[in-house]
DNA sequence: GCAAATTAATGATTTATTCAAG
DNA sequence: CTTGAATAAATCATTAATTTGC
């Protein structure tokens, strides 16, 4: 067995089985095209789920544990097996959560190796996940307090210093729904136009370029 | 993929959250200030890299010593000797950036694992080398190139005292759909520029997603 | 009630910035 | 100053929530 130790990204299985994690290059071509596979019902997906939360140990084999490859030639099989085998992103229980924003309440930020691996297999108990799960985790969890921060902070700036009738600050829907004191739930569609000068649509909009040079070169 | 592995997790606690090996390490959280990045002893270093985890997105080959082409046991001693010997960054050599250089006229952009698998090996014949130099070269010198290109570009426009080549126009939900006649739903960030508009590759090249290495240095 | 349609939340990727060695 | 390395910010994409029309 080889091992390989250590390099840098790699993962010292404890046994022969794995490594390749080329493979985990899950979606590799067809990076932005719509899924093949018709996007599940929503019962499938309920079963799906609820399946995998149940048995964590079962499900999805191939994704879990590609044993193959070290050789690159190989990777590319087992990718698509990989694929195939329906790679569904990480979707945390409640427990691992909870244990998480414990961690993170407790200061941690950007756990390292050593640390991401502990948790990993705390974690574990609860269901299936990987060490770029929690690594992911911890990125965006700060990333978004941080998000969080910001915005209160100008949300009670615009409050205290505010002779405007309509101050003219891009809130977010969160920020909206707060501002309505939870009135009014959601349908943001329409909440552009409530006494807040809110312009600001959902999720979608952007502030774009004019004049796609080769649009038709980006995916397709 | 997966794997796990060396960590040794003695003494598992059922309640988790009181675990204090949790808690213990990052329990300040520099906002802006980077610290000193303190040279790891070596045997601290012994301990990361031998418990390195990673399960980076997507690279998780052992990109790593050149000398070990093919797999090896090799890697181990030469990460550590690598990083006990005060960890030098890479020094590329010419022929390396001569080749590297080549690769990215050809149009290489964000090369996949098996690439830069490939290309680690080639170039470890003129020095040693790891897979992840492969990959931040890549990534740097597609970000420097732009910056370049933007420089340029605004050198230009001032010279020329010309209106703006791409006004920024924001678009409402129902007029981008429109715009982009549903042929390109999303991607639209980097359509205004020329270079950009033309750099993505075949289906089959994948983006690496690393891991960082040494995290620890921000917590210490 | 229910299932399609919408919206919000958030896991995963990519790009921009920053730090610091040489 | 150049540039390898690393982190943060921005973005993309999928899943869960919620709403809506029947």
């Amino acid at each position: 067995m080889k091992v390989h130790a250590l390099g840098s990204w790699e993962q010292v299985p404890s046994s022969p089985s794995t490594s390749s994690s080329f493979s985990s290059s899950s979606a590799n071509d067809p990076k932005r095209l719509r899924p093949l596979a018709p996007r599940l019902t929503s019962a499938a997906v309920s079963t799906a789920v609820a399946t995998e939360i149940s048995a964590p140990p079962k499900l999805r084999k191939s994704f879990s544990s590609p044993m193959t490859a070290k050789c690159a030639s190989i990777d590319l099989d087992v990718s698509l097996i990989q694929m195939q085998s329906g790679g569904t992103r990480w979707n945390p229980t409640p427990e691992q959560i909870k244990l998480l924003e414990a961690l993170y309440q407790g200061g941690m930020r950007t756990p390292n190796p050593v640390q991401i691996e502990r948790i990993t297999m705390e974690l574990g108990k609860y269901g299936r996940i990987e060490g770029k799960n929690v690594f992911y985790w911890f990125q965006n969890h700060k990333a978004r307090e941080r998000q969080k921060q910001k915005r209160s902070e100008l949300l009670a700036l615009a409050a205290s210093a505010a002779p405007l009738p309509h101050p003219k600050v891009q809130l977010q829907k969160e920020e909206i729904k707060e501002f309505h004191g939870g009135s009014c739930k959601r349908k943001c569609r329409s909440w552009g136009s409530l006494e807040l000068a809110v312009e600001e649509e959902g999720p979608g909009d952007r502030t774009l370029e004019l004049f796609p040079l080769h649009p038709e070169r980006k995916q397709m």
